[in-house]
DNA sequence: CTGAAAGCGCTTACAG
DNA sequence: CTGAAAGCGCTTACAG
């Protein structure tokens, strides 16, 4: 709630800077406003001399048309939202800066709202009344408001997720499992590693699920039975993944490798291990999952998978925006994920 | 350039969700959309059980009232606008964190922009058209956008620089000359060093002078002379720190300590030091600024400065908001920082 | 090729 | 306390 002597105050304000309208230009051009909407919009034919002269009043006039006009005739916003739980870690800026790079390129403004714990604290949310469609990350928007922006038809994308029961949005994600694969297939066959950890990530996260289902096969393919005893829940954190390992050290389970759930996990399994006094790799070979910066920097430097992760954004962006203009999108992009060899898998 | 067919197709599409608009809850209870308005805004008083009707009504239908209809009437967008020359870096998203936080809390939406390589591309910019007002990093905007929004008195806050020549918006930065004292006193005081490198980040950050001044006063408080063979330009860039250290290395200049521009350069004068077989820290002392999260992971892990970035866009959004709404702000707010210790400096 | 008019979904004086 | 009407700045049939 304002006070009066502050809304007297906003609004006078506000006139030291009101910019020009199309009436303005239209008056100073001498023709209609529907004239200079046309060469705005080249929605209709112009004769060039009067095509002159607005364009000369839209030049003096510094002129550029009112996007919430716009919006309101136009019955669309142009602009795109992105929805997040959480704007931090190691993927987030690469991921966002090709998000913003594409968005920008295709002619869209950028809308960013993290969810954080306010899931449903009813704040001015990002739906159909504000953007043209949605970029959604896992965990960020409730199942049944992805069921209602379904039935309604809105246009969403889905980041690093599947949709969930009965209703299915385009999805964009990395080669998840073929990338597992190529890391478990690695300490297999170039370490003799076979008692293998692996350290789930958040259960929402559908890479998560991926990358075990690329561990099993690879274990499978090379004839190693699976052991329920050596998978547990690392999260994507350094601290929980930690405290997993410390918990299977004391538990006396016997492994001479770890497959981190991401970079992060990977971070704190090796701190773990260090605590307690074993060899990486030559008692426990570890490996990640991401490839953030920092990996090469710890000690050992990691072992792990490289994804494409502004790539991931721009496609993201490229698919959300031809659902909107066109009406269908790719229903679910991979992008291609490369092994990163460093120390911490045991190679030189 | 739509094709006739796909913009039926979109406004077919768009029929489908079309929301429930104030005429809509006006006929359902029974009332003016007047009314409705003056509920929704609290603007003035209802009866009880008008009230009451209408609220149903609301809720029946899901309404929200349509921002661009707001806008257009209320004559601003609800909206705070961020511009920001890249997307990257590690103290990128606690900063951006604070930001949306803030934002949010205030009943803003944000609106993000990387000027990136187009600075002057014309692509739908960040202005009095679709913000409220903007916060601005370091060279995103040029200086003569910047005189335009002054003049007109469009509220701006400036991030981590101050005012171009003749003009004054407010600024939120943190305690750089303090940090940098700190630094260079403890190289000083604990490590007795004397020929102390300082590397500058590049020219249009404000933060990199105020380090220099930091450096100049700290080494004429212990009546060190300055010496400018001793300063170089470094950036806030790995590759470039790591080059201008092995220029130095090269002509011999002799130093027992560098104080880099920020952490990503002190990780390049490591990197150039011990390629030189120099000793970190016997030989050459190393400290950063920033504590970018892998600061504590590099080897030795880097003394440096912390400064609270998520709280500095915590308190960016507060001052723009003040000056939007009650317009005025604080000139200049200086965040402080502190002195992490860690093993580059020759502490233990 | 161009203009007058209606309308997008709201809010706010102005009456009553 | 409430409604009818005007208007925010645009665009788009509809005539001409």
């Amino acid at each position: 709630m304002k006070t009066f002597s502050e809304k007297l105050f906003m609004n006078e304000l506000r006139k030291k800077y009101r910019p020009a309208t199309i009436i303005e230009v239209a008056r100073r051009a001498g023709v209609s406003p529907a004239t200079v909407s046309r060469v705005l919009n080249g929605t209709a034919a112009v004769v060039p001399e009067t095509e002159q002269r607005v364009r000369e009043a839209i030049a003096e006039l510094n002129f550029t048309p009112h996007p919430a006009a716009r919006q309101l005739i136009n019955q669309r916003t142009n602009a795109i939202g992105l929805l997040l739980p959480e704007i931090s870690g190691e993927f987030f800026p690469p991921m966002l800066r090709g998000i913003e790079a594409e968005v920008r390129n295709s002619g869209y403004d950028l809308l960013i709202h993290s969810t954080q714990e306010n899931l449903n604290s009813g704040r001015r949310p990002l739906r159909e009344h504000n953007t043209d469609g949605l970029i959604v990350f896992p965990e960020s928007v409730d199942d049944a408001e992805l069921h209602r922006l379904f039935k309604i038809g809105f246009p969403v994308l889905l980041l690093h997720q599947s949709s969930p029961e009965g209703i299915s949005f385009p999805i964009v994600t990395v080669e998840n499992k073929s990338g597992a694969e190529m890391l478990i297939n690695h300490l297999i066959e170039a370490h003799g590693r076979r008692r293998i950890v692996y350290l789930q990530g958040p259960e929402s996260h559908q890479d998560s699920r991926w990358r075990e289902r690329g561990y099993r096969d690879a274990l499978e393919s090379h004839g190693i039975p699976f052991d329920p005893e050596l998978v547990e829940y690392g999260g994507f954190d350094e601290a929980e993944a930690c405290d997993a390992i410390r918990q299977m050290l004391i538990d006396g389970v016997d492994f001479d490798a770890v497959f981190a759930g991401d970079d992060d996990a990977a971070t704190g399994v090796i701190a773990a291990l260090k605590q307690a006094g074993r060899d990486i790799p030559g008692d426990v070979a570890v490996v990640g999952f991401d490839d953030v910066p920092f990996s090469r920097f710890i000690s050992p430097s990691l072992t792990t998978i490289r994804a494409p992760i502004e790539q991931v954004g721009r496609e993201a962006v490229k698919q959300l925006v031809s659902l909107i203009e066109k009406g269908h999108a790719e229903p679910e992009i991979l992008l291609p994920t490369e092994i990163i060899i460093r120390q911490s898998c045991g190679c030189p």
